[in-house]
DNA sequence: CTGTTAGCGCTTTCAC
DNA sequence: GTGAAAGCGCTAACAG
């Protein structure tokens, strides 16, 4: 046996005087081994406690049960996710591979890609890539896409429904009374932040409210991406009295800025987010916003790859729906 | 070049006329490769966008540059904790693989056995185990346990102070009035569970307050596990005041019961569970509870096991602080 | 400086 | 029914 408890098929082998074929045989259980030779095995390698290693098993038989959920970082949302992907999966024998960088892959566009060229063709049968920034067709394994940067484009793709999300959340403002409503949108390449945008302009212009430029900035998902502007808004000589802020992050983050310069929420600002993460319940006021059905989203976009990977035809587009959750973080303006 | 996409080491020296262990020099930095030969591999390799295989490359070289958390599903507490370890690893040059079978783990002792045989040797330097149920000392990587279901044991472990906590949520209890105060404990087979049974009767002994054994039920950490022990305690004869539960998801699944069985909470019953995971704020009402620095144990993890990848010593076990998490599932007893 | 060779642990023909 | 041999994609000696 090696050093270090590290047991080979060829230790298994060895120990039960067959060959390492056989060994493999019936671990995969093919026929032709004698019944005899069959439990011998079996009680040697329960005896050494062998377990097949994933990798140089899959190196050669490039199918390996084993489904990848590739991921720029482990945060609220695709830890959230995450959580649905792990029961979308159970009982279908498929085991569960969540890949991340060490924090790098954030602003690094093609994180997806070199992730997935490291892990397919080997290790894993399919993939779902959680809010890639590129989505090339060409991947070589069955693949899904959660809430991709530039929206659904030939890939299999999960999202949920960002622009009634963001009419929801402006009307949700309008009808509390709020017309100075600023947006704190997310980076322009994102199409979940373009439709956002465009969702709360809708809601302002059928509500005939003309949209003050001023109010209307430009934050990012990613702490500290979204203070500046935040600060800006802010500080206006004429502030708003409302912000929608295109994910629960920046909106919490929103909300401890404006206390620092000592607005109360929701008396003198009142905030709204997008997501629902968890995080967002434990905000100080608990945060009032738009939920999109994550767990769900995670749940759905594995069951959508076992399909693609069985060969199964699907829609290739599902877009789940938003919903408003009422917190503490909104109410009337001061006026 | 391969039929979808994969592109191996095997077409990059092709393409650029050199032989495979050349391209690997190149990929690896290794010295004796002429600087234009160099900087044209590396262009076919930018213009293939060739990515080297984890698994062939782990197969031979036994350094990956990834470490692996090991959990048996990705719930809650997992999922923290994981949060933890990704800001723990940034900047450390280590990647990240979280590895879970597809829920049928739960059940099942020895699960983190084989999935580190499965990946160790090949594929992860080190690995995180959470919650692990049984602690060889032998793995042949460098292994760390987070919240050991037998307490620290030759593994480096990382833990939270479940003695000290179990006295506080019951001192909490305590001094709210209450002195029919029922526990829904763990597993008696996992050391956490064990430990805050032991807060649990150190603390009513402290005050003076016999233990009631009819209150003092088994469940488990599962959903699911918990109903019939929190029901038949509410159901006795003369029912407890309050209940603490030995962690949040059967506090909320006991908090779940009572509302159906006609408490009010807190006014009838007050819970307090054990964790503090996300879910816990999103209850009604919002859970009392003990935290546990999740987030912080998973980061500390993650620092121990780098460290003991290269070699520092380090002391083998951090226990981390609790604290209470007053929200609004407990208040004085009704007469 | 570069290519040839061997082999990581495993599965899979194909002889025996 | 069983084993020898080839090869998955890659790295590490070692020759040339």
């Amino acid at each position: 046996m090696h050093p270090l408890g590290r047991v080979t098929i060829g230790d298994v082998a060895r120990t039960a005087g067959v060959s390492v074929a056989t060994v493999s045989k019936v671990i995969n259980g093919r026929y032709g081994v004698a019944a005899a030779t069959s439990s011998r095995v079996r009680a040697v390698i329960e005896q050494l406690g062998y377990e097949s290693s994933l990798v140089a098993r899959s190196l050669r038989s490039h199918r390996t049960h084993v489904i990848g959920i590739l991921v720029a970082e482990f945060e609220p949302y695709s830890t959230e996710l995450l959580k649905g992907t792990s029961t979308g999966v159970t009982g279908t024998g498929y085991e569960l591979l969540a890949y991340s960088g060490g924090g790098r892959a954030g602003e690094d566009v093609g994180w997806e890609r070199r992730y997935l060229s490291r892990l397919s063709g080997t290790l894993i049968d399919g993939a779902i890539l959680v809010t890639p920034t590129v989505v090339d067709v060409q991947f070589g394994i069955p693949v899904v896409a959660v809430d991709p940067h530039t929206g659904p484009s030939g890939l299999p793709t999960v999202d949920s429904d960002n622009l009634a999300g963001a009419v929801t959340a402006t009307e949700h403002l309008i009808n509390l009374g709020h017309k100075r409503i600023a947006l704190l949108g997310g980076r322009p390449d994102l199409e979940s932040a373009r439709l956002r945008e465009e969702g709360y302009r809708q809601a302002m212009g059928a509500a005939g409210i003309p949209v003050d430029d001023d109010l209307v900035r430009v934050g990012g998902y990613r702490p500290g991406t979204s203070d500046r502007p935040a600060r800006e808004l802010l500080t206006l000589a004429q502030p708003p009295t409302a912000v929608f802020a295109a994910n629960d992050l920046s909106a919490i983050r929103v909300m401890e800025i404006a206390q620092t310069l000592g607005f109360r929420i929701p008396q003198d600002l009142s905030v709204i987010g997008f997501d629902n993460v968890p995080e967002s319940t434990m905000s100080r006021p608990p945060l009032t916003t738009i939920r999109q059905p994550l767990q769900q989203m995670g749940a759905e976009a594995m069951r959508m790859l076992i399909d693609l990977i069985d060969g199964k035809e699907r829609e290739p587009h599902l877009c789940l729906p938003t919903e408003l959750v009422e917190r503490d973080s909104c109410g009337p303006p001061r006026c």
